[in-house]
DNA sequence: ATAAAACGCTACGAGGTCGTAGCGCTGGAA
DNA sequence: TTCCAGCGCTACGACCTCGTAGCGTTTTAT
């Protein structure tokens, strides 16, 4: 059974969790997770040291397991990731999320951390499909893993991340198609 | 002749470019850069209705222009853009500086109107390098312009803006090397 | 030379956030 | 049932930032 503490410590996790989401790092204040999760400010901080630490806390949370689609080709194994992992509602929460974590954790070591474990967690499945597609001989023998990632998930990210453009299939297949090429033809 | 104001002005703009890229949005306070500039407080009110507008004004302010390679070839064009573009001393100030105005543009329309404009503007010689190589039919035909400058731009930002990995030319090269693949040849 | 415009300086109020103090109340273990 | 660790609540001080008021000084235009 739930003791008092460990019921506190969790509504106050969800809450914080879910605040970074909506209101971005900005919003991110002691007094709005105290507001919201109906624990006291001062419990708070008897549970974190300061509202940092919360932060660090929190994003170290935020990590969550996606499954790796296995379709049997390279092209359809990204075309499932990117299409299944990237549900529009949550892109602009993300989107606003990362950007101001990936600001403030500029001059931030822990936060910096967290952040980049989190990253790589949320990476795997598409490191897999790249592994997967190396083993079948799909990926060009002289790509390494990590080029393929960036190359993979560099212009989703410059797009829908940075640009912030909306969404579509048809550009999620435009792009995948230029990357795809790159990554199983050479260039000789 | 210079007048007063227009001295004034000039100071504050040029320190409020250097501060945003120096501390970024979270130090783009007018104190400090009335504390910088030498300017008064006061005197920056004067010629801004708030701070909002200033850093609205700042941003639009960034344009550079840069020079479009002509070297002959796809390849070393992109090589030469991206060698030249990205001086490495600037990289941190310049991550700082976009990932703040990118959360900052995130709830707000202006500072986005302002922001998109400069990231056009910084992506022109891209575009005139990618046109050229369709004139000379070394860029796949079904490539939309749009597309490609994801493509490419897409893997350097993942890599040397949101993950910061320091910048190299091996890294450059392998990166490079994937794209200019999948720009070229069809994949089918 | 003179008047108007613009600047610099100090001080201030409003608002927000962090983190803490003090005290009353409550729930879970003995 | 008792008791105490842990919670909620209010209030507070410190700090920062925005934006403004008031006033004296400097520059610019006529």
């Amino acid at each position: 059974m739930a003791t008092r503490s460990a019921t506190a410590q969790q509504k106050v996790r969800d809450t914080a969790g879910e605040l970074l989401f909506e209101a971005g790092i900005s919003g991110f204040t002691v007094d709005e997770i105290a507001r919201r999760s109906g624990v006291a400010k001062t419990t708070i901080y008897r549970h974190w040291p300061s509202v940092h630490a919360l932060l660090v806390d929190t994003v170290a949370c935020q990590i969550e397991g996606f499954s790796t689609p296995d379709t049997g080709s390279l092209y359809t194994d990204l075309r499932a990731l990117f299409g299944n992992v990237v549900p529009l509602s949550d892109m602009v929460g993300r989107r606003r999320m990362m950007l101001g974590l990936l600001y403030a954790a500029t001059d931030d070591p822990p936060l910096h951390d967290a952040l980049s474990n989190l990253m790589l967690q949320r990476t795997e499945p598409l490191r897999n499909v790249l592994v997967r597609a190396r083993q079948r001989g799909e990926l060009r023998a002289d790509i390494g893993i990590d080029d393929a990632v960036d190359a993979v998930e560099g212009p989703m990210i410059s797009r829908f991340m940075l640009r912030g453009e909306p969404f579509s299939d048809q550009a999620l297949d435009a792009l995948l198609d230029i990357v795809a090429a790159g990554l199983t033809r050479t260039s000789s």
